[in-house]
DNA sequence: CGGCTTTGACCTGCGC
DNA sequence: GCGCAGGTCAAAGCCG
């Protein structure tokens, strides 16, 4: 998407409309108010156009950084259980598996910020599979319990998560997921159209930008490069515009602007 | 009755 | 070697 985005995007209006009015059938006076009014209220609306492009292409740019940088989520994964695994990959590999499987292991790392009522005690954190718990302990540094889950939807899929309540914010949960499943989504229709919404409208619950690094999030992010959300996403900027009066009466007068212009004088 | 949650016990690595 | 902390196990209980 280039940088005219915003005007290949534009729904476009025929502003040559209607029958045109004599000039003179209002004083020249008020209808000069009018139009320098009228343009200034053009410009600011050229300028928040822009800036909502600006915002919208720096948040791209940050998504697609964030996908594309090494995920590596410093200390999130068990270093000593990483650790027993790395052995028992080098009984049966060596040492170079052993490198490759802590590096896998630390790739595979993500982790993902939930918020929650604050008075909701359960760590549950909607994701679309289908977890068993098997543990909860408190952990060092937080007074909330850390609750372990494993992947339930398949018997032999390695994924683990931990759900913890942050000690700085009560009403957010903390997710660490570490692997990856062997196994196609349940439900992923549902919970796809949830995490993309959530890239355009900001309504709870909020994701942390690390969950980009998942796949079902790439494949989200796939989906902002096409050019079908940009035509989705124009769609949504134009219902948000034409739900404000403000606007609808910048675009009448906007009409009336070029009409009057485009009028022989 | 099967699957899930709860929870105390146990295992393992690390620092002193 | 001991204590601590994180992670896992497994028996017991609950629920549909």
């Amino acid at each position: 998407m280039g940088s005219d985005w915003v005007h290949q995007s534009s729904p476009r209006i025929d502003l040559r409309v209607g029958p045109r009015r004599s000039p003179d059938q209002a004083p020249v006076g008020v209808l000069e108010a009018m139009l320098n009014q009228i343009s200034e209220e053009n410009r600011r609306l050229t300028e928040m156009v822009r800036d909502m492009y600006t915002n919208y292409s720096a948040l791209r740019r940050r998504l697609s950084y964030l996908a594309s940088v090494a995920p590596c989520e410093k200390g999130s994964a068990s270093p000593k259980r990483k650790r027993v695994d790395c052995d028992k990959h080098a009984a049966s590999d060596g040492e170079h598996a052993c490198k490759r499987s802590r590096e896998d292991a630390m790739a595979k790392t993500s982790k993902v910020y939930v918020r929650t009522d604050p008075s909701d005690p359960s760590l549950v954190v909607m994701d679309g599979y289908q977890w068993r718990k098997y543990g909860q302990k408190v952990t060092r540094g937080n007074p909330f319990p850390r609750a372990y889950f494993r992947c339930s939807f398949a018997p032999s899929c390695p994924v683990k998560k931990k759900v913890q309540r942050s000690a700085e914010d009560k009403s957010l949960l903390v997710a660490t997921y570490e692997g990856v499943h062997n196994h196609k989504r349940p439900s992923l229709d549902e919970v796809y159209t949830v995490m993309c919404a959530s890239h355009i409208n900001s309504s709870a619950p909020s994701i942390d930008p690390d969950v980009t690094r998942r796949p079902d999030v790439d494949r989200c992010l796939g989906e902002i490069e096409s050019p079908k959300f940009d035509t989705a996403l124009v769609e949504q900027m134009v219902a948000t515009l034409t739900k404000d009066p403000n606007f609808t009466a910048a675009v009448a007068a906007a009409i009336s602007e070029r009409i009057l212009r485009d009028s022989p004088a």
